[in-house]
RNA sequence: GCCCGGGUGGCGGAAUUGGUAUACGCACAGCUCUUAAAAAGCUGCACCCACAAGGUAUGCGGGUUCGAGUCCCGCCCCGGGCACCA
């Protein structure tokens, strides 16, 4: 018979709330655990199963460190600011917070029909002005601090969605959030200096336990490298041209310079180019060229002569400078020394402009061929030639001690690298938090004064962006006109807005202390809570919220206003979940699992244990209408169960079985090893399942076991007991060791390695009772018949390998 | 091109990390119950072989080992991330 998840789950999940069952709140006396999932983005589709899946994952655990004992805060939130809602709006025409509340109550009903044990009391919305007062008040820290900077810099521009575009959100040259292509714009703009932290944020990692893939992403992100900036004399002039390399040992090889279009380099030496205009020319079609739609992979270098040469200090030889858009203005100095016996691009714009090439280094095989290999261009080793007196080292030595006559020259400067750029912070959109930033004519740009924050976005008329890029907030005349706090003149408010990655780069503070108006969060509540023991998020925001969100707690560390460098001790992830097609969920091939549908029809807890039974947490899974059933038939026969409960004769039998399952659970929660853990239920279900009767003591622990997994059904079941306890919030049973000791042991005997007999032995019998027992085997005597053995191998406990 | 994952029955997957490959579940087949169907229950289920005995299988080809899904070398395919980064 099946049960009626759609009473009993209600049910539950309403006495949960009514007694406020996991409310949280600081205990001293108690050991605390932080665990945090990203808060989700209330996007106008609703609940995906994906977000089911992480956070049915992550409530288990915390049900589990709840009940034994410890403090859990497990909070949700809303990351509800950013361009997905205000298309979402624009598209709907309703306004964004009118989307937003609808989307927040939405996905509110979602998430609790689910039975998570999250602390609604601690719910968070970035959209809120009482929290955004605390985004804008870190943001003028950084201000004050002068990490927060505006810059007239080339953006990236869409034409689109009228915003400007860090490069981090700019995928394959198009716009990550609409895929148009985007183009290059100057605009003045809010700058954040993450990079003043790129060391700390690379070192810093040593510290933490995050998955290695995940560590390695954000070291390669940062891409720090050590090298040198070496100037040289442009010949017939007093101008110099400085290249960044990391590879100085190659420079007697170095036969041109090229510099970046963009760069500041060709700016600055363009008069006294002698091809300027066809300089100037091709700079120009540069900047075309990102508009147009460069799909095709196009790897032909193209460059111009500028009609300088650049001295090389080593060899005297005069080199040829050109400007070539393989060299990009943003990285290093924006000018590169070529060589081309030793880079493959250096090699293929060497072979199209006809240049010399030559090899200062011989490979791993003496290879001296005109280039190395192309796989293998940046060697690893090899040794000097054709390079004075840096012949015969190798090339590490040879780079140091090259670096080193450079810098005793005066030819060059040590300098450290970074891929890493500095966040562009600005949005010239509505739905965000206002910039707190007042412009003075006299002053300058001047912090909103504290006691004025928050600086609420107010209502405008139109709030679709303008085609000109200015945010709808430039329209605003009376909100944007406002005294300036340090000379009481007139000034103008900031009308860009913040990104969305703003919000969510401290959410996790705010939720030790959410109410508080005093501070973003009290220094007791963040020492007590902080840091997040485990964060669970997707890969896709290793580069973006992760690194953000580090930067910014290191900052408030720096200002001793949080207690931890970093904020997270343990960073995982979890898998997507894919249509049954094994493709993406998405509206537009109508693939999508409506969570509420599978709620509706199987319940919570089916949906709950299907999703940790699908497959390896961290691995990408496929969604499989027809095997939910199995899991819904695992509840119905859990239910039936319970008649045989305490019928005389009770019988003891699934103890030690029970005893065992319970300590596998906890293993596999501890280890993310959800699926494994289900299944382990099942099989102890399916040897309840063979006793005529059930001892009471028994099926209490099953309940116990399924309980974190299953909350609504045990709860049920608990009560049937005649219990009136709520489960959820009894201790975690111990396991007992008497029940996990084995009596027997199965020994597997093997000759030659193939499986010939199994054999039940004591537990913890010596290795000359085994062998003893196998070679006395009759079957095993059956393939030793005529041969001799020649080596017996002994794995204690586990097997008898018989060599002949 | 580089980096990171992954490839095991008809399907999702398991395998104590070098020790019984295919747990658990789905699907399928037969049976029981039923007037019948559904539901539920029982049995079977990698492949070859009528059965047993035996043999063969973890993307492909080699290797190490008493023993390899697991480790090493060389390939092929799938997924994700990054990409003129000097």
């Amino acid at each position: 018979m099946a049960y009626n998840h759609q009473e009993i789950e209600p049910k539950w999940q309403k006495r949960w709330e009514d007694e406020g069952v996991f409310q949280v709140t600081e205990d001293p006396n108690k050991k605390k655990w932080y665990t945090l999932i990203e808060f989700p983005y209330p996007s106008g589709a609703g609940l995906h199963v994906g977000h089911v899946r992480s956070f049915t994952a992550w409530d288990i655990a915390s049900r589990l460190k709840r009940r034994q004992g410890m403090n859990v805060l497990y909070p949700i939130g809303f990351d509800a600011f950013g361009l997905p809602t205000e298309n979402y709006a624009l598209k709907n025409n309703i306004h964004p917070r009118q989307a937003t509340e609808d989307n927040i109550a939405n996905f509110t009903l979602q998430i609790k029909s689910l039975g998570l044990s999250f602390d609604w009391s601690r719910a968070v919305d970035t959209t809120d002005p009482k929290y955004y007062k605390w985004t804008q008040w870190i943001f003028l820290q950084l201000f004050k601090a002068g990490l927060a900077y505006q810059a007239e810099i080339p953006i990236n521009w869409c034409p689109k969605d009228k915003i400007g575009l860090a490069n981090e959100e700019v995928l394959q040259g198009k716009c990550e959030r609409c895929g148009t292509q985007t183009v290059q714009r100057l605009k003045r703009q809010w700058m954040l200096k993450i990079t003043a932290y790129a060391d700390r944020l690379i070192d810093d990692l040593k510290t933490v336990d995050y998955l290695p893939q995940i560590a390695q992403q954000q070291i390669n992100w940062i891409g720090r490298s050590h090298g040198i900036n070496i100037t040289y004399p442009i010949a017939d002039t007093d101008k110099t041209v400085t290249v960044f390399t990391t590879r100085p040992d190659t420079n007697f090889g170095a036969t041109f310079v090229a510099l970046a279009p963009d760069g500041q380099t060709t700016a600055e030496l363009l008069a006294s180019m002698p091809q300027q205009a066809e300089v100037k020319a091709y700079t120009e079609l540069c900047k075309q060229k990102a508009e147009l739609e460069r799909v095709q992979d196009d790897k032909e270098k193209t460059g111009v002569f500028t009609g300088l040469y650049a001295v090389n200090h080593l060899t005297g030889f005069k080199i040829p400078v050109y400007v070539s858009d393989f060299v990009l203005g943003g990285v290093g100095t924006g000018a590169l020394v070529g060589v081309p016996g030793h880079d493959l691009r250096d090699f293929q714009f060497a072979q199209k402009m006809q240049l010399k090439i030559l090899r200062v280094v011989v490979g791993v095989n003496g290879d001296t061929s005109e280039i190395a290999r192309p796989e293998q261009v940046q060697e690893e080793v090899g040794t000097m030639v054709n390079s004075d007196f840096l012949n015969g080292l190798e090339i590490h030595v040879a780079t140091e001690k090259v670096m080193e006559h450079m810098v005793e020259q005066g030819w060059g400067k040590r300098v450290v690298n970074y891929k890493l750029r500095d966040w562009v912070f600005s949005r010239q959109r509505y739905w965000g938090e206002p910039i707190p930033i007042i412009h003075c004519a006299e002053c300058g740009p001047q912090p909103v004064p504290d006691e004025q924050l928050p600086v609420v976005l107010p209502d405008v008329e139109n709030y679709k962006p303008t085609d000109t890029g200015e945010s709808p907030l430039a329209n605003m005349k009376i909100w944007k006109s406002v005294a300036c706090p340090n000379c009481g003149g007139h000034g103008e408010r900031e009308t860009d807005v913040m990104p969305n990655w703003a919000g969510s780069s401290w959410y996790f503070l705010r939720y030790t202390d959410p109410k508080n108006d005093a501070a973003f969060a009290s220094p007791e509540k963040l020492k007590y809570w902080m840091p997040v023991d485990i964060y669970n998020g997707g890969m896709e925001h290793t580069t973006l919220h992760l690194l953000y969100s580090r930067f910014w707690h290191k900052f408030l560390f720096d200002q001793g206003l949080v207690p931890t460098s970093e904020p997270y001790a343990r960073r995982v992830s979890h898998g997507m979940v894919l249509a049954a097609d094994g493709k993406k969920m998405s509206k537009s091939i109508g693939n999508v699992v409506n969570p509420d549908d599978v709620v509706a029809e199987f319940g919570a807890d089916t949906v709950r244990m299907y999703e940790m039974f699908m497959g390896p947490y961290d691995e990408a899974v496929s969604w499989d209408q027809s095997s939910i059933k199995g899991v819904r038939r695992f509840l119905d026969r859990t239910y039936n169960l319970s008649e045989k409960v305490g019928n005389p004769p009770e019988t003891h039998k699934a103890t030690h079985v029970l005893h065992q399952t319970l300590v596998k659970i906890q293993d596999d929660i501890q280890d993310m090893k959800f699926n494994t853990a289900v299944s382990a239920m099942m099989m102890a279900l399916n040897e309840l399942e063979k006793l005529p009767s059930i001892a009471r003591e028994d099926w209490e622990l099953f309940l116990h076991i399924v309980n974190p997994f299953a909350p609504h059904l045990t709860e049920e079941l608990w009560e049937k007991l005649g219990q009136s306890t709520i489960l959820s919030t009894e201790p975690w049973p111990q396991a007992n060791e008497e029940y996990l000791k084995q009596d027997t042991v199965r020994i597997i005997v093997q000759v030659n390695g193939k499986v010939r007999a199994q054999l039940d032995l004591p537990f913890g019998a010596g290795d000359n009772e085994l062998e003893g027992a196998a070679l006395a085997n009759e079957r095993v005597q059956e393939f030793l018949t005529g041969k001799i053995p020649k080596k017996v191998i002994v794995v204690p406990g586990r097997l008898v390998n018989i060599v002949v």
